[in-house]
RNA sequence: GGCCCCAUCGUCUAGUCUGGUCCAGGACACCAGGUUUUCAUCCUGGUAACGCGGGUUCGAAUCCCGCUGGGGUCACCA
């Protein structure tokens, strides 16, 4: 019995899609349920598109959800963990670092003329293409180059000729024993002679992937669906390279709500929407030149850079989907959280809990001893932002309040610098078990606190707040607000307990309640009638504060009803 | 369009392989009621699904066929 390996290999192209962290969760898992290893691959082949940038944002993503490589791109956790390294000497994991590996590995497959250059062009093979299309025609690449004879093919090669490589791919079906989905058979028609290594030098996905997948020792892949029609030209590869096949479990793809691809551009689209409600034509940050502005604004399919997509949504006060796992983690999303969701979507442990419920709601440890391909369903499914809303909940509930007050500074420290200015760690202990109550993620931390972080005469009042406590009913609120005012001035020291202490005593000597009482100073000071405890609410401000949010709202009130 | 994959509440799903215990279970959402000084939380209850049509069988959500619907894929991207 082999020990089982399995990979995640992302192409470093952007921020690591919630689909590829789903990926790499159930790969991990998988290793780390049989004993295995887990192999972390880089492919960038295509060298337009990659970017060291990317990668270290991947790496990043991959350890904040609490997955660890045992060979890959060296990275050191947060808590000072090396993740990755070589101890087997399979290295390196950049695929553009192993282009001498391929083309060892190229030269066979020529030398046994299962594969051979071709010497078409792009545009050449463009023409065919549209040719072909208007014929309505499936293409496939002609073999024209097999016309040359081998030795002169393999001549020019050699002279430098600028070439391709393609795959002689066998004339018989291809069966893929798939894990998840039984037997998938395709018959020879439907391929042609693929190209493997391009033009620049570089092979393409499907050659780098075989051949790594041999040199790697990789048993076992587990990958979204839409590579299942590349698995039979990687099965050919093997057979023709001599290397065996690894075990293939394909997972359905993960989809938005309406049944669209969840993908990057779909913070085009609710930019594009946010600048359309707002009516604007200029752009509104400097990141962006007009024209570019408007001609993103025009074109449907165009897109714009991470960075301004969410300055942008920011001057709007718009909301981006969350797409990316980055995105999760700036939402305040716990890594835990994400990924029992994650793995919910596409995997089940058909397990019960104790009352006889179905266990959904499972930590990556769990993950890591239970995974299995029978769990591994067939369905296609819908991101469903509410149920990980609702699990994100319930996670934040569960949390030490030490531990929130901890996340929550370590969040706002990369994502709130405001709010890190206002409040040092201890004062976010110091609210935490109160603020901790009333959050769904993290990041809600911030609006419960958020009216301290405005100054006394910014406050906004919400007018149904303060027409139900303060105006209903003639007026009983504002007087009770005014009648407060100079209880208030004389607490002493300002602390939450005596701040406590001193409302509800009032609230019982005048015989009005905590109700009455207590909601009009909230609104007041907060212009909300949402805020921690009164006690808490008015100490984190300070008694001037206090006494000034209450005048100007007690004036602010009078003046509204002298209009009316 | 060709090829491939899929099909249970609005959504994620259990049940399908090994037909009967399923007038289909759970979770999220939704609705109603309750707890709560507000909001949120929490508790109780409720609405809600086997895509359609043929078979096979004493009996089908479960097996077979067709249809319909959804998705994937047809790059010198991965």
């Amino acid at each position: 019995m082999t020990e089982v390996v399995t990979r995640f290999a992302p192409s470093p192209t952007g921020r690591l899609h919630v689909g590829g962290a789903r990926t790499a969760l159930f790969n991990w898992a998988f290793a780390r349920r049989h004993g295995g290893k887990f192999v972390l691959r880089i492919e960038d082949t295509d060298r337009r598109r990659s970017s060291d940038a990317a990668t270290r944002g991947i790496l990043r993503s991959l350890a904040w959800m609490g997955i660890d490589w045992d060979q890959g791109p060296e990275f050191t956790t947060d808590d000072g963990r090396t993740l990755g390294g070589d101890p087997n000497s399979v290295g390196p994991f950049e695929q553009s670092k192993r282009i001498d590996l391929y083309n060892e590995h190229m030269r066979r497959l020529i030398d046994a003329g299962l594969a051979y250059p071709a010497f078409e062009t792009p545009e050449e093979l463009e023409a065919k293409r549209q040719e072909a299309i208007a014929a309505k025609r499936g293409y496939q690449y002609d073999r024209a180059a097999l016309g040359i004879p081998m030795p002169e093919r393999i001549a020019r090669m050699e002279a430098g000729e600028s070439h391709v490589v393609r795959m002689r791919m066998p004339e018989e079906p291809i069966t893929v024993h798939d894990e998840v989905l039984g037997d998938v058979t395709v018959g020879p028609e439907e391929f042609d002679d693929f190209i493997i290594r391009k033009r620049d030098g570089f092979p393409t996905y499907h050659f780098a992937v075989v051949v790594d997948d041999a040199l790697m020792g990789v048993t076992h892949v587990l990958r979204g669906q839409e590579h299942l029609i590349n698995t039979p030209r990687h099965v050919a590869l093997q057979r023709a390279l001599g290397f065996g096949t690894p075990t293939y479990g394909h997972m359905p793809l993960i989809f938005n709500p309406d049944g669209s691809k969840m993908s990057k551009r779909d913070k085009d689209k609710a930019a594009k929407k946010a600048v359309r409600d707002a009516g604007l034509q200029e752009p509104p940050v400097g990141s962006i030149g007009a024209d570019e502005f408007a001609a993103w604004l025009k074109d449907k399919t165009r897109q714009l850079g991470t960075d301004t997509l969410s300055e942008l949504a920011g001057s709007l006060g718009a909301e981006l989907p969350e797409i990316d796992t980055e995105d999760f983690i700036e939402a305040g999303y716990l890594p835990g959280t994400l990924a029992n969701f994650l793995a919910l979507l596409g995997w089940n442990p058909k397990t019960k809990n104790d009352d006889g419920t179905d266990l959904e709601r499972f930590d990556t440890d769990y993950l890591a001893g239970n995974f299995d391909f029978a769990g591994i369903g067939k369905t296609p499914s819908k991101f469903d932002r509410t149920k990980l809303l609702a699990f994100s909940a319930d996670d934040v509930q569960a949390m030490d309040d030490g531990v929130f007050a901890e996340a929550w500074h370590a969040w706002a420290s990369v994502f709130d610098a405001a709010l890190t200015e206002r409040f040092s760690a201890a004062d976010m202990r110091m609210l935490a078990p109160a603020v901790k109550q009333r959050c769904k993620t993290i990041r809600d931390g911030r609006s419960v606190v958020g009216f301290a972080l405005v100054g006394d005469d910014a406050i906004a009042f919400d007018p149904k707040a303060v027409h139900k406590v303060l105006i209903k009913g003639e007026r009983k609120g504002l007087q009770a607000l005014k009648d407060l005012r100079p209880m208030i001035e004389s607490i002493d020291p300002f602390t939450p307990e005596q701040v406590e202490a001193a409302v509800s005593g009032h609230a019982e000597s005048t015989g009005l309640g905590m109700g009455k009482v207590a909601q009009p100073i909230r609104v007041a000071v907060t212009g909300t009638s949402v805020s921690p405890p009164l006690g808490q609410t008015l100490a984190i401000l300070g008694k001037d504060s206090v006494l000034a949010r209450i005048d100007r709202c007690v004036a602010s009130v009078e003046a509204q009803a002298a209009e009316v």
